[in-house]
DNA sequence: ATAGGGTTAG
């Protein structure tokens, strides 16, 4: 792909039409856009002396008389004071009067409307500038790249990562910086470690990049390696990298990795901020213990929304709709103004925990009181709500009445009711409009195998499979992980490769043995694959989760509760055997 | 003189 594109903008003139077109149309296209939030980094003024906006006017009047304006570093001072003042007018207006601009002044234009939000204006000057002869700097180019970040505009952004080869800026931090979180955002990891690995020199700000990007696109154990090697190439943590770190060992849900990381945070002697406090409740909750998580939204100095989201939220996967409506309500008592996502949140947890009223009245003084406007996320809390309590056809004719675009969770989340409530129908109609959207994934199509083999239409059963064998459409392997002894043990279907693997087999004989005997019958209704039913057994038996359970039964004390983790949806045989374990041997709470 | 990294849902 870089060599393509290197080719593109090869020192020729088609090149750098080719780049200017594109330059062009990514800021037409930039109208329509959603303007996401811009970092707020206030920095000291440049002019010390204008500590507000109508003293910064009245500087530029003075010096508009005395004509001094007409000095360029002047001229600089008073553009960047008016860009950190937010008066984009203003700045606007001075930079159009300079004839003769320099590099400089053309990045705090830039960086002001980056700043303030203005892609659109802020694609358009950067656009001259480089119509204006000017080739694009080391300070322009990271304010640029951070557009194509926020937008995830993955064609733009590697487009400048080839004007960033071409002009020798591969070697600057801050390009790379900026390199790296685009193509993380874009989910492209391999493209951001590149980057990172041909960097001649890396600061905290890079390896912080890195850590984050290798969480935000699924593989936060490579980010916390990362971070290991980071402190043994001698670079001393701060908190926005612990944040990151935080961030990796909640979505490793790893209750050893979360104590530790906590532990380190106290060493270092970093106190809690509302962002790092934030994480540390997020982490917690997603590494399975609700009273941790509380406990540091207790101690936190200050809580801002995000704060009572989290906890709120944490709430809400713990199944306990109760508390996270008491803490709603603390939230207004002390008051904090609720955010979509806030929202988000509560009708999650009142769908979670059947809280079905609520939930809708949630939905409504969200709406009424709270002026939000109920997004594509909102709707699909709701369409659970209802089809979990078995509402169906109110599920159906909201999202039927929906003026909103439809995305695959809101089809999902009507299927998943589908589901518990046996309507095929209904889900065949759902699946339509599912495979519609994402034709590709493979868990779409075993669902709805599983709503047919439920009912026992094996001919539709046979034919989902065979429109994914003729799509080659593979199952994503199911993987099960359970930590003991603070290590991670993780299990695939029929795994060998444990070491204890000949004592789990035995173990796991032993409790279905005994399981039958209590009334457990396996059911391999679950095993997609057209095989005879001792085959299907063999493989129902050996599940990942059932070989966690039973490597966690041997290898834990009796009495402990026995968390395990899975990247797929628990199938119904292991389901029902989980219910049964938890009956006959020890606690099992499953995530 | 100007530039890069941090929290909640999905």
């Amino acid at each position: 792909m870089l060599k393509f594109t290197l080719q593109i903008l090869a020192p020729s003139n088609h090149g750098r039409r080719r780049f200017l077109s594109v330059l062009e149309s990514a800021a037409h296209s930039q109208i329509q856009a959603p303007v996401s939030e811009f970092p707020k980094k206030f920095k000291l003024l440049s002019l010390p002396k204008c500590k507000n906006i109508s003293q910064l006017r009245k500087l530029h009047c003075e010096l508009i008389v005395n004509g001094l304006i007409s000095e360029l570093s002047t001229a600089n001072k008073i553009l960047h004071a008016y860009t950190l003042h937010k008066d984009l007018e203003s700045s606007y207006a001075l930079f159009c009067d300079v004839n003769v601009k320099n590099s400089y002044f053309w990045s705090v234009m830039i960086g002001g409307f980056a700043r303030a939000g203005e892609f659109l204006s802020c694609c358009r000057v950067f656009r001259d500038y480089v119509r204006s002869g000017d080739l694009p700097d080391d300070y322009t180019l990271p304010v640029v790249i951070k557009i194509c970040r926020n937008f995830m505009d993955l064609g733009m952004g590697r487009l400048l990562h080839c004007f960033v080869f071409k002009c020798g800026f591969c070697c600057n931090t801050f390009v790379a910086a900026a390199l790296m979180d685009m193509y993380a955002k874009c989910k492209v990891i391999g493209d951001a470690g590149r980057v990172f690995d041909e960097m001649p020199e890396r600061d905290l700000v890079s390896w912080t990049v890195m850590i984050g990007a290798y969480t935000e696109c699924g593989n936060p154990e490579e980010g916390l390696e990362l971070f290991d090697r980071m402190r043994e190439g001698g670079i001393v943590p701060d908190k926005i990298v612990m944040v990151n770190v935080v961030n990796a060992s909640a979505k490793l849900g790893s209750m050893h990795k979360a104590r530790v990381v906590d532990e380190y945070v106290k060493v270092m002697g970093f106190s809690l901020d509302v962002i790092l406090g934030t994480a540390m409740i997020d982490m917690y909750a997603k590494c399975g213990s609700l009273e941790l998580a509380r406990e540091k939204f207790d101690g936190m100095r200050e809580r801002n929304v995000v704060s009572w989201s989290a906890m709120i939220a944490a709430y809400g996967y713990h199944g306990e709709g109760r508390e996270a409506l008491d803490l709603f309500g603390m939230m207004l008592g002390n008051g904090v103004l609720p955010n979509n996502i806030t929202f988000v949140s509560l009708l999650h947890a009142c769908s979670h925990s059947g809280l079905v009223d609520k939930g809708l009245e949630i939905f409504s003084l969200m709406q009424d009181k709270y002026g939000v406007r109920p997004d594509v996320k909102h709707f699909t809390c709701v369409v659970d709500l209802f089809g979990r309590s078995g509402k169906l056809e109110r599920a159906l004719s909201l999202i039927e009445d929906m003026n909103i675009e439809k995305d695959a969770g809101l089809w999902a989340a009507l299927i998943g009711a589908c589901r518990i409530h046996g309507d095929v129908e209904l889900a065949e109609k759902a699946a339509t409009s599912l495979l519609e959207l994402q034709p590709q994934n493979a868990g779409h199509y075993i669902l709805l195998s599983n709503i047919y083999a439920k009912a026992g239409r094996w001919k539709e059963v046979a034919k989902v499979r065979e429109l994914m064998t003729r799509q080659r459409i593979k199952k994503i392997p199911g993987w099960t992980w359970i930590e003991v002894d603070n290590k991670i043990h993780k299990f695939g279907v029929g795994d060998h490769t444990h070491v204890q693997s000949r004592e789990i087999y035995e173990q796991l004989k032993q409790l279905r043995e005994k399981l039958e005997l209590a009334g457990y019958v396996p059911d391999t209704n679950f095993v997609l694959h057209d095989i005879d039913d001792e085959l299907k057994l063999d493989i129902l038996h050996t599940h990942s989760e059932k070989l966690a359970i039973a490597f966690g039964l041997i290898a834990t004390p009796e009495g402990t509760p026995i968390r395990i983790t899975k990247n797929l949806r628990v199938c119904g045989d292991c389901h029902t055997f989980i219910k049964f374990v938890s009956d006959h041997e020890k606690v099992t709470c499953c995530s």
